[in-house]
This record gives structure tokens, sequence and C-alpha cells, in this order.
DNA sequence: TTAGAAATTGATAGTCATTTTCAGTTTTTT
DNA sequence: AAAAAACTGAAAATGACTATCAATTTCTAA
């Protein structure tokens, strides 16, 4: 289990961190079909930099299973999505990105240089939504966050860059 | 430029929400031309609901210029966020919407009913950026952040809802 | 294990937001 | 007012994503 740090958050390394296994086990607990298809597409969400796109995905699952077709991995990252497995990212050209879900209620820093993306928890920002609150008289129901920046090895990498 | 009174003052409001004329002044200060198209994007902007997709304003832009064409909007646009007098919002599906910039460090709220869109200002996500920093070791540059919830008007219409 | 039912698959052909191209027009400069 | 520069919009192209459908795979039940 994860240990506790002194800021509150947990450091997730030694924790059951879900594999393509544990995800295709929820898929078929959830009465969806085991497949060849569905195999491939969990196992490239993990060989993969931490997300991916539908194309990237395609070209890594057909490492597992050639005839592997791009409807097929839209069609599979909905059903992720649908049982929380998996979250959509979005870019700024307006294209998405997939990654896998490890956190509840995590959002996601991404690499602006090499796109890696590690997903964190432990975003507090109530009190933001409530002075958005107090400020607009909306009724705050949910939020979207996401981080960009230098992930630690393209910080050595170029230093002082971005 | 700003609204005349009888007693020959100008509203001060004029003076911190810029206006159709104010992005105009800016634009051509910026060395762009003075052109009935883009003027007509300008009022499309602040004739809208707080925010507009490219097709919205180029329907509420041909009110004030009707020969105005979509590829136009899309450039003004591009020009507008370049200036920093617009900011880009990303929807679900990936499409996009364009809100005129008020604040600075602003972000927006959208209305999940009538897709009503403020600016707040004063989002301190400070701590949360220090913990994902230290959480992950990524050196983060920048943030996006959108929230959705209902409006004003539309809690009162749907008390309950959502 | 096997046959039939049910679910899934992938090729093909859309759809739709956004971009590119380019010749003609408007705006700016002189 | 004329020439140069900037801008415009129609039409065509691009590319992500979705719908269709006949063929295949997986599951279920005996």
């Amino acid at each position: 289990m994860g240990v506790k740090t002194e800021n509150g958050f947990q450091i997730t390394r030694d924790q059951a961190i879900p594999g393509p296994d544990a995800m295709l086990a929820t898929l078929t607990k959830a009465g969806y079909s085991n497949t060849r298809a569905r195999r491939s597409v969990l196992e490239a969400l993990f060989d993969a930099n931490g997300q991916a796109s539908p194309a990237e995905l395609l070209a890594l699952g057909r490492a597992h299973h050639p005839a592997l077709g791009i409807v097929t991995v839209y069609r599979t990252l909905e059903v992720l999505s649908e049982l929380g497995l998996v979250r959509k990212l979005h870019q700024d050209d307006g294209c998405h990105t997939y990654a896998p879900v490890q956190h509840h209620h995590g959002h996601y820093v991404i690499c602006e240089r090499c796109h890696r993306t590690i997903e964190f928890e432990g975003c507090d920002i109530a009190a933001v939504v409530a002075s958005v609150e107090s400020q607009t008289g909306f009724q705050v129901r949910e939020h979207w966050l996401e981080m960009f920046g230098l992930c630690p090895d393209c910080r050595l990498e170029h230093p002082g860059a971005v």
C-alpha cells in the first residue's frame, strides 16, 4: 500500500497500479468479451508513454495483434472510459489522447517536450471553487485541470529550457 | 471608444471591460488593417453569450457584414489569440469556442445548460502546483482550468437539476 | 466439445471542424 | 490617385472521429 508522505500525498509506486490484466478483468466482469483486439489495445495503453492518441495505440497494438483496426481502438477506448479505466486528455488542437486511470480523482501533468504524462492526485481546489461560486453565482459541478511543463528527464537534458 | 454619456464623461466600466472598439485599437496598433470583416467578428464576439464557436460567430458577424466568410472568422480569431484578446475554450468533443479576455489570468466557468460563460480570476492553485511538482518531479509551466456547472438563471429555472 | 446465439470486428464510406490555396478585392502607403 | 501590401472568401483538401454492415470471433448451453 502507498506510503503517506509529509504533504499527505500517496506515493503509489508499490501500490497495485492496475495493468492490462486488471483492466481486462474489470472489462469481463462488466460483461464485455475478452477479445484479442481488446487485449492488444490494453497492452498498447501500457506500452505507451503514459498516454497515447488512438493512432499511436493502433500502431502499438498491432505489435500484439496485427489485424487490429482503428475503429476498434476508438470503441475500446469508449468502453474503457465508461468503466473509468481510462481518461481522455485534451490537446490544444482539439485532438485527444488517452491515459490509464490510477487515481480516482486524478489529473495529469504533460511534458511539453516528450509528452510523457503522469497522473497526480490531491487536487484541492475547493477554495478556488468556492470563490468562483461567490464571484459568478454559478454552481460548479465539475472541473477540468491539466498541467504542462517539463518532466524530470527533459529538465536534465535541457536545463533552463522552456 | 467607450460610451460617451450626455455630460461627456466616459463610463468607467468601458475601461475595465474592453469591448470591440478597444480590441480594434489593439489590433491596429499591432499593425493589422482595420477591415470590415474584422470589425464584424469583433462585434459578433460581444453579441455572443460570453463565448461562441466559429460557426456561431459567422452567423452573428453576418448581421454586421453579410459577406463575411468562415475562413476569415478563423483567421481573425487566430490573430486575436496571439494578441491575447481572446481565449480558446475546449469542449469535450474537441471543438472550440472563443471568449473575449477580460482578466489576464482568467479562467472560465461554463453553464452546462445554456452555455453562458463567465471569466473568473483569482485562480490560486500555487499550492496544488507545488505539490504536483514534488509528487511528479515535473516543472510545471502552465495550466488549463475550466469549470462546469449551472449559471444563476439556470439554477432558478431548474432548481435541483444536474 | 459443439452448435447456435450474441457480441465483436474491421473495411469502407461518411461527417464535420479546421486548414490550405489562390485569384480577386480592400486597405494602406506614397 | 496609383502602386504596394494586406486581406478576403470560395472551393478544395485534410484529418480526426463516427456510422454501417457483412464477416468473424467469442460465449453459452447442452
